[in-house]
DNA sequence: TAGAGGATTACCCAATCGGGTGATGGCCAG
DNA sequence: CTGGCCATCACCCGATTGGGTAATCCTCTA
């Protein structure tokens, strides 16, 4: 097996020396370099064409995210599997990074022998996410359609009255009893009742436990 | 640190012995038992109250997307974190497992050191996903557009402490301001605190749309 | 036709919750 | 070493919630 071919994008120099360092003599890495800005970063993925690019995304002139879809877009350098390496965890990075190309995305704090790992993973194709912020793509996948989870949903919630689940989907939109009497045409006693009834039927507590409940069992949307 | 507390239900004799064997004696590992049914699973769940369950999908009577449904759907064990470990990599079984609630996904020709690691990644409430079936769920946060309203309440909710980040996990376990109180070591009032804190940053007018914003954004498991 | 089950309303009461305000101590960066 | 951020705690108070109990009306069905 030949070695994977790595180039790193990344300003901080601490953070790249270190890396170099735990990586460069890796007997399945050959390390081509580094690149300390956006620009020149992409001249160095030009000249070298890499299997891998390791890159940041808080870069002084051009970031990381952008500097992906400049790859991507580009003929030559498409092939270049890229893997992002920050410490961003926000769910913007995250999905833009991904939504602009990127294959994997690993948190800076990660272990130098998993780095290793996703660096083979992505270079292979596969992507890495790390765990830290896999929750993140997941929270997008996990609304995408569901074909029979209704019906499943419904064995479990056949308990509960349509009215209920009515109430109950309007617990989970952030409503107020007073707020739900208003939008249903009802008093709010009316309202305090079906509550009841839907936390009997759930075994629930408060309102709170009703609504995870209900989210986490794809009782309703 | 304590041990992670595993079972595991899985039909294939041989998978359940070389796993048994692989992790039983580590030091990092408590493990309770294995099943070999579904049924059975759901009874050593109730049991042993794990904290990761590692489960096939393909069992002989309850089939482990429906385990993991009928788990998140219990009050009772619904903290328990899910790993799927299966040979299935067609993106319905992958996107079934994570919309039933599954916490992790890996494929069994996983390395068993990496095996332990998406165990530990599990057990820490995050998500490890298989680096060959990623793709699958990434086409999916790859479609989605990022219009400004959730870009701005990302930011917001990116925001939150360490601390209030606790305290919002407890508050989608169902917890009450004094529960929270108790497991945290700290006064009621500490803990009104820290909600008020939340609720603010969060733009939420009480904790169950804190909660609900909470798993909707992927910001707690 | 009577009864079951669902939707509606009302009232009282205790517990919880959320808002406001203020204060203390630790820790880190400028 | 000072100001800001965070975690901690304590008040008070009004609003909301959840529990209990009970009643009326309607519809569907045994």
């Amino acid at each position: 097996m030949t070695k994977i071919r790595v180039v790193l994008i990344e300003d901080d120099d601490l953070v790249c020396i270190g890396l170099k360092n735990a990586l460069e003599n890796l007997p399945d890495i050959d390390w081509l370099g580094e690149a300390n800005t956006g620009e020149e970063g992409f001249q160095l993925l030009q000249t070298t064409q890499p299997d891998v690019a390791i890159m940041d995304i808080g870069l002084p002139d051009v970031d990381g995210i952008e500097l992906t879809k400049r790859i991507k877009a580009s003929l030559t350098l498409q092939t270049i599997k890229i893997l992002i390496l920050t410490l961003q965890n926000e769910e913007t990075s995250v999905l833009k990074a991904f939504q602009a190309g990127a294959n994997s995305y690993c948190m800076k704090n990660i272990r130098p022998d998993l780095l290793l790992e996703a660096i083979k993973a992505t270079q292979a194709g596969q992507a890495w996410i790390d765990p830290a912020i896999a929750r993140i793509v997941l929270a997008y996948a996990k609304r995408v359609e569901k074909p029979d989870s209704q019906h499943q949903a419904e064995k479990i919630s056949s308990s509960l009255t349509d009215r209920e689940l009515e109430v109950l989907q309007l617990i989970v939109n952030g409503n107020s009893n007073a707020d739900i009497a208003e939008k249903l045409y009802i008093t709010v006693g009316t309202v305090k009742t079906h509550v009841r009834n839907i936390l009997t039927k759930l075994s629930a507590e408060d309102r709170t436990q009703a609504a995870v409940h209900a989210l986490r069992s794809g009782l309703v949307g």
